[in-house]
DNA sequence: ACCTTCGTACGATATGCATCGTACTTTAAC
DNA sequence: GTTAAAGTACGATGCATATCGTACGAAGGT
């Protein structure tokens, strides 16, 4: 808990990292340089920068360092969310909820049972308060 | 459409907007300041900073400018969300959707009714997929 | 008329983020 | 063993954001 949020570009090279798996920063960078169009030492920095906060850990017995996320995109996501749903949404997961459903692109079906049946779980136990 | 996403200060400026109406800056500033302990000039000097990005108009006719916010807060909270979702989620909705419902405190039994309704909605829909 | 109060305007500074160039190290090829 | 290639480390810079102090103007009380 109380993890850490990444920036813009951390969020980025994570992206590539849970796409990847562990990496050299070779690897990274031309995974991702082709669209940003930043230069190799900069990619470099950056995860220097990414583990000193704790965002990646590093395997050094290679000359080639090899970066691994320090926690897995479900995590990330969810620090990320709670931050920005209590930031912007002043907590009200509901109206976060509500707004998402109609945004873009409608959900697939399977999606939509998936979130019914989420709905359905979270309905019986809000008759049962006692579960914490 | 293609509105500015505003920074962590010019959101909670524009939370205390929508919560009061237009409001001078002193009004604005007291009823934030006690949290952000920030001093006056600084919250003068950000509300113009938001008034050339044109996040807030102002009406000038008093001596003590008078500032509104210029999109309302389901606006503001759609362009954010959606520049969210598509940095973390990568443009999936619904998988923002599951991971909110998963967070802290249950939604109200209001709520998740309101959440189930949208999506019987976007079921039909689905099913007509002329409808664009 | 003069001073105090309340307001705006704006330059200066600090911090975080993103970017790059240069210096140094290691490996392997010649 | 000298050099080219590929790597790490790190200081310097640019830019946005956030903060504050100072300067200055307008109103109102005495």
């Amino acid at each position: 808990m109380n993890n850490p949020i990444p920036t813009k570009s951390e969020l980025k090279l994570l992206q590539a990292l849970w796409a990847l798996g562990p990496s050299t920063v070779r690897e990274l960078h031309d995974s991702t340089a082709a669209e940003s169009g930043v230069s190799y030492t900069t990619t470099l920095k950056q995860l220097q920068i990414m583990h000193e906060k704790g965002l990646v850990k590093r395997e050094t017995s290679e000359r080639a360092h090899r970066y691994i996320a320090h926690l897995d995109r479900e995590e990330t996501r969810r620090s990320m969310l709670d931050d920005f749903m209590h930031r912007v949404y002043q907590g009200s997961a509901s109206e976060l909820v509500i707004q998402a459903l109609g945004l873009s692109r409608p959900a697939s079906p399977e999606e939509l049972e998936e979130i019914e049946q989420l709905i359905e779980t979270m309905k019986s136990k809000s008759q049962h308060p006692s579960e914490g």
